[in-house]
RNA sequence: GGCCUUGUGGUCAAGAGGUUAAGACGGCGCCCUCUCACGGCGCAAUCCCGGGUUCGAUUCCCGGCAAGGUCACCA
């Protein structure tokens, strides 16, 4: 068979020699020992949890060791395209505060691109007629009906299904035979023609996973779809290479196709990146565990943290404990460091899929947000409250200056030790929401109207506003003892049974009277910065209802 | 079903041929206390199962089992 005639039927046209592309895109000059790692998404634009797992990995390998990160696009696949997608992927990983060196829409060093594989079809048509021409690749005109009905069958058989072997009929088609089908305007794809045995295994070593057998592939993959777009295995191969990728660092969904990406990185004469293959996030499903999916997690998108009011550094202090375990003890210890002071390894990372728990993420939220200065904490809720907040709470940033009160009353800033009641902006802003605006009342008074209204007069006829804190509390117990209560929690636990109740249960009349609910942060200072006008008109206020 | 990977409390996990098997989250209790939050103290809870090697195995080996991944002209 003439296979320079075949490969100019296949792939028509002249197209560069391949060392021209070998010098179009030399080799990075970059330090020893720096990796190039990359990102490579497909354009739905939906981006989630899982994803910024990788990406960390991905970003933290390459600028710890002087490396690059870069953001390649695979739309390979035109059912995928989402319009606005590679804007909004960017967007979503720089909130996270991923940052790429290079890449689609990044702008930076061109000398790689083009970034979206689309635009690189002549690349990969070069070398896919170069492999036709050394036989090692060759027309398939089997059709997705002829393909199924040979899968089912294999199944029906209990053999390993797919193309490969005595399965693969067009392997071996004559020269006739092929131009026949050329001739009769047969739709065709071109696959590799592999040399491998499946029965033939060999260890081979993941950066993340260890020693892992993997067996050679036998498969007669799909290297140049109908439409003459290559498929996922054969752009990996070429971009990688072509854009001197040194560490593939990807979910282990792809660790079943390795022996695809071994064998074309061979045959066309490649050296093989490393890899590292990572266990994927999982969620709980009913009474089982599997991985997150896009369809099924819409809630786990990052666009989902960003609207709930998660703050992103937060949520990336989760994923890096999650990547290396050891990261959050060193963070409890260094809390001043930068997370890119850190020691990332990526033999650190867990070889079995964690299991994502909102739980831990709340308490690492809590923690995070009750280290920010309260002038940090307003940027933060204001950003949020103006991209998702009510316009309630927008109109809280009217007055900083009393906002930023709150806020310090509500971290306990000044105190021994800080408050932790923030989680989100969301929830934050519903806290404080009190402080703003008309009464609401959340909780129920656990005593009666008449008592009720007792403890209110009592209190309002002693309350003065230039009391400190001290003198304010010594009132409050005085307004207990006229009514029965205890003065001292100490005198109330001694003998429940001489008392109505406690301090306590007065101090609580007051606070839900005042806020609204019957937990809060110090009354006295919340009176303070309500001050005395507002004080006693809400107390009158709750005075009258029923 | 074939192939690959992984099995340490409910969750994330450290760990080593001999340990009282770290720590964190969550749960529970106590203390602190005007409530909550914070903080402190404490409790419950784990080495998948069966063989083998060994004086000794949760750790090494083999076999089960379970879970996850994957078997496209999707990535």
């Amino acid at each position: 068979m003439d296979l320079n005639l075949l490969a100019e039927r296949l792939i028509p046209g002249e197209y560069p020699s391949l060392e021209t592309f070998e010098k179009r895109y030399p080799l990075r000059d970059l330090p020893v020992g720096a990796q190039v790692t990359r990102l490579a998404p497909s354009p739905t634009g939906f981006i989630h949890l899982g994803n910024l797992f990788v990406a960390i990995a991905n970003e933290r390998i390459a600028h710890q060791s002087g490396g690059k990160l870069y953001l390649r696009i695979e739309d390979t696949d035109l059912k995928r395209k989402v319009e606005g997608a590679v804007e909004a992927v960017i967007a979503a990983l720089k909130y996270f505060d991923i940052r790429f060196d290079e890449g689609a829409e990044i702008g930076g060093d061109e000398t790689y691109a083009p970034w979206y594989q689309r635009q690189r079809a002549e690349i990969y048509r070069a070398y896919a007629k170069d492999l036709i021409r050394r036989g090692r690749a060759y027309p398939c005109f089997c059709t997705e009906e002829e393909l199924s009905a040979l899968r089912d069958e294999q199944m029906k058989q209990k053999q390993v299904t797919g193309y490969y072997g005595a399965y693969a009929k067009c392997r071996d088609l004559s020269e006739q035979e092929i131009f026949a089908a050329l001739d009769a305007g047969k739709p065709f794809v071109i696959r590799l023609r592999s040399m491998g045995d499946a029965s033939r295994k060999h260890t081979f070593r993941d950066e993340i996973k260890g020693e892992v057998t993997v067996p050679e592939n036998d498969q007669d993959v799909v290297i140049l779809k109908s439409d003459g777009i290559p498929t996922y295995h054969f752009a990996h191969a070429v971009d990688d290479h072509l854009m001197r990728t040194t560490l593939v660092i990807r979910g282990e969904e792809w660790l079943a196709s390795l022996p695809i990406h071994l064998e074309l990185f061979d045959v066309l004469g490649f050296p093989r990146p490393k890899y590292g293959h990572n266990c994927s996030l999982m969620k709980m499903d009913g009474g089982s565990k599997r991985k997150l999916s896009k369809r099924k997690d819409p809630e786990l998108s990052l666009s989902f943290y960003r609207q709930e009011g998660y703050h992103p550094y937060a949520v990336k202090v989760y994923m890096l404990t999650l990547l290396n375990s050891d990261f959050e003890e060193w963070h409890r210890k260094f809390p001043e460091k930068k997370p890119e002071e850190f020691p990332f390894r990526l033999s650190k990372m867990s070889k079995s899929g964690a299991l994502f728990d909102l739980d831990k993420l709340n308490d690492i939220s809590k923690e995070e947000l009750s280290a920010r200065s309260p002038e940090e904490m307003l940027a933060f809720l204001k950003e949020w409250a103006f991209a998702f907040g009510a316009q309630k709470e927008q109109a809280y940033f009217a007055d900083e200056a009393y906002l930023l009160q709150v806020l310090s009353l509500c971290m306990g800033v000044g105190g021994k030790k800080r408050r932790k009641d923030f989680v989100t902006a969301k929830q934050a802003l519903a806290e404080i929401g009190y402080f703003f605006g008309g009464y609401v009342q959340k909780d129920a008074y656990r005593v009666d109207n008449a008592v009720r209204d007792a403890v209110l007069d009592g209190f309002l006829a002693t309350y003065s506003a230039a009391d400190d804190s001290q003198t304010w509390f010594s009132k409050v117990k005085a307004v207990a003892a006229s009514l029965g209560f205890a003065a001292e929690m100490r005198d109330y636990k001694a003998d429940p049974s001489a008392y109505k109740g406690s301090v306590a249960d007065v101090a609580e009349v007051l606070r839900i009277a005042v806020t609204g609910r019957a937990n809060s942060p110090d009354l006295w200072s919340i009176m303070h910065i309500f001050g005395e006008e507002r004080t006693r008109a809400r107390i009158a206020e709750a005075r009258n209802r029923r």
